[in-house]
Formats: C-alpha cells, sequence, structure tokens
DNA sequence: AAAGGCTGCAACCGCACTGTC
DNA sequence: AGACAGTGCGGTTGCAGCCTT
C-alpha cells in the first residue's frame, strides 16, 4: 500500500476542499509543480497550491523540488570522493546537511543526511571509527564525538550543536604565547568537558616553516570556534565569552569559507592544496563588528566571499607538523579513540582510501 | 516458497530564522 | 514592536524492496 494512499494519508482526491494530500508523489503532481517551477520560478511555494490546485502544501513542494524535481540534482549513489568529502564535512561541521550539501553539487542535503545515518548505523554495528583514519589524527587529536542522537543531545535547533571540528577546532589553533589568560572551561553538549580558548588568544600562526616569522598568514582557514559565536543561542551548559563574541553570520561565513577550502584540497591531485594562504584582515570571518563590509546578514551558505588571498600548496605532513599537540588536554573522547582504534586493529590508513578500499568494501558494508 | 529482518530513501514534522506589513 | 507568512533546517517516521534464514 502506498503510503499516500493510506487511509492516514489519503487527503487526495477524495479528500474534502483545504484538505491537503500526504505521502509519495504522483508523477502527475511532479508535472504540475514541475511546469509551475518553469513558469514562475522557484519560492512562494504557497502560491503553488494556489495558483494550480495542487493539494500539497508549500513546505512539501518545496522539499520535492529541492530534492527531486530540480534538474541539476545528480542521480545515484556517492562516488568515493563525495562520501570522503561528507566525512570530513561532518568532521568540521557535525550535522550541517544543508552546508555540506552546498559543498557537493547535485547533492541535497536529505541525501547526505540519509547516508551519514546509514553509515553510522552500519559503523556502530561494525565497531568501525566513524572517519577514516588520517582524519582521526588529523582533525582530532581526540575522537569525534559519537554520532548525536536525540537521547545525548535533545534539541538542538539554532544553538551551534557541537560538530567534532567544533569541539575541536581550539586544538588547532594555537594559543597566543602573550596572553596567558586560563581557557575556558566548556562544554560540548554530550557532557564531555572542553577546552576553549578566549578569542583573544586565538590566532593563526601556522605558517610554514619557511617563513616561520610570518604568522600572519594561515596555513589552513582555521577558524575561531563558533561555539563564541554570540548570537547563537546556546546551550545553558556552554559558555560564552562576553563582549567578544562572533555573529552568526561570521561564524557561518567561517564554516564555508572552511568547506571550500577544504572541498579545494580534495580537488587537489595528490597534492594538498591546502590553504589559501590569507591576511588576517582579509578574511571573512572577521566579525562585522570589526568591519563592517562583507555581511549582509544571509546565512553563511551565500557568503563564500571568494578572499583576495595568495594560494599556496602545502604539503601534508606540514599542516600536521604545525598544528599544535594540545598534550596537556586529554577527554573522554581521547581515551574512547584509543580504545576505537585498538578495536580496529585491521583497519588501516590504506584501508580508508580512494581506491584502495573504498569504506562500501568494509566489513558490514554493501 | 514464505516469513521475518534489514536497508535505503522519501516524506513529514516541528522549530527557528527572516522579511514584510 | 509585534504579528504573520514564507522559508530553511535537522530529526524522525514509515514504507518498499532486498536479503537472510
Amino acid at each position: 500500500m502506498m503510503q499516500g494512499e493510506s487511509p492516514k494519508g489519503m487527503a487526495g482526491a477524495g479528500a474534502g476542499a483545504g484538505e491537503l494530500k500526504k505521502g509519495p508523489w504522483t508523477a502527475a503532481e511532479d508535472e504540475i509543480l514541475t511546469e509551475y517551477v518553469r513558469r514562475h520560478g522557484e519560492g512562494n511555494w504557497n502560491a503553488v497550491r494556489r495558483n494550480t490546485g495542487l493539494l500539497r502544501c508549500g513546505k512539501s513542494c518545496r522539499l520535492r523540488w529541492m530534492n527531486h524535481l530540480r534538474p541539476d540534482l545528480k542521480k545515484g549513489s556517492f562516488t568515493p570522493q563525495e562520501e570522503l568529502v561528507i566525512a570530513r564535512l561532518h568532521a568540521q561541521l557535525g550535522n550541517k546537511w544543508a552546508l555540506m550539501a552546498s559543498q557537493l553539487p547535485g547533492r541535497t542535503d536529505n541525501e547526505i543526511k540519509n547516508y551519514w545515518n546509514t553509515r553510522v548505523k552500519r559503523h556502530r554495528r561494525a565497531g568501525l571509527p566513524l572517519y577514516p583514519p588520517d582524519m582521526q589524527s588529523f582533525f582530532f587529536s581526540s575522537p569525534p564525538p559519537s554520532p548525536t542522537t536525540p537521547l545525548q543531545l535533545g534539541r538542538q535547533r539554532r544553538t551551534v550543536p557541537p560538530s567534532p571540528l567544533m569541539v575541536e577546532r581550539p586544538l588547532l589553533f594555537a594559543f597566543s604565547t602573550s596572553a596567558p589568560a586560563s581557557p575556558i572551561l566548556t562544554n560540548n553538549g554530550n557532557g564531555v568537558p572542553l577546552l576553549v580558548p578566549p578569542l583573544s588568544q586565538f590566532a593563526f600562526p601556522l605558517s610554514t616553516p619557511a617563513s616561520p616569522s610570518t604568522s600572519t598568514a594561515p596555513l589552513l582557514p582555521l577558524l575561531p570556534p563558533p561555539l563564541l559565536a554570540g548570537n547563537h543561542e546556546l546551550p545553558s551548559n556552554q559558555l560564552v565569552v562576553p563582549g567578544e563574541a562572533l555573529t552568526a553570520a561570521a561564524a557561518a561565513t567561517a564554516d564555508a569559507f572552511m568547506v571550500d577550502a577544504m572541498v579545494e584540497e580534495l580537488r587537489g591531485d595528490g597534492e594538498l592544496l591546502v590553504a589559501e594562504a590569507c591576511n588576517v584582515d582579509q578574511c571573512s570571518y572577521i566579525s562585522p563588528h570589526q568591519h563592517g563590509h562583507a555581511f549582509d546578514g544571509s546565512a553563511g551558505i551565500n557568503m563564500k566571499s571568494e578572499p583576495q588571498c595568495a594560494t599556496e600548496s602545502i604539503d601534508a605532513n606540514q599542516i600536521l607538523n604545525t598544528i599544535p599537540t594540545p598534550s596537556t588536554v586529554t577527554t573522554d573522547n581521547e581515551l574512547g579513540l584509543a580504545m576505537q582504534l585498538e578495536q580496529c586493529p585491521l583497519i588501516t590508513e590504506e584501508d580508508w582510501n580512494i581506491g584502495a578500499c573504498p569504506w562500501n568494501n568494509m566489513p558490514g558494508m554493501s
């Protein structure tokens, strides 16, 4: 029985006036919606119903168009490259499906979300680490938090969910040696304490060994953790730095910028094309309080301003070597990673490499 | 061959944000 | 300033098809 034809969902042809149909879309409905969008363009989805008689709510129309009818959608399963991008994006952003989708042309947030949730289930069942080992070691000096679940996190809407890299991002920053203030002890939402340095201590010191004295050009577009974003509603168990808050837009921009660089990195053939090394003043994460331009109030994904920066190609080892090791920070998560990796001794870096042994060749993977 | 379990995916739901009046 | 509509997002649900026993 089709979902839309179930007694519960039946609100279509036979339904009373004003009733909205639910369930799977029919080809005829698709046709109507496609034709409407072709004529009027996207947006104003509630008008679809008014103008076409389609018994679907605006949200349903939008969803159908965005996820299935858009002509630029890419069909089929994810490529290994895409899977790697998703894993990396998730490592950096957490469950920011829309932002991730914006970096994967032709893919939808729903698609990515479904893929990832499936992956989480598989890996959990198989006792495998969620992220490739190189990412575990690169992004996390401690392991990524376990996949978010409602039980663990509760409702987190607009509260800057603790994405793995958000959680760990401070570790990728060098602290200003001239600023002795203590890091702020906060919480990642899972009850795991985090060390978040005051914003004033964030710096971009990851200069290349070749130019160790020039600290204005970061190797990676690493950004202050959005945990500090003042416009975000933070969970009560997270502390903010008063007066030194980034705006949500700035934080989103930061993520988008970082994602761009990451995708760029993946596009590089063999060599890790890492960063568009920027003068800090030119980078778009700067708070609008400091720079009035470049912030139009729109969300981050549309604000991928092209930094006016020189591009550098840097060997990955350089980056790894320049990332400060937070030797004094040991969390439950770190212990967890050690245990997790120990439990999976057969999974090597090679196993995760594209082509060599894609994830879907792993045990339990189809 | 049949039954039950599992998986992938489409769609819905509720909340939050944004713009307009 | 507040109400409202429109939109976006992430979590969840339910179903069809496949797989296993």
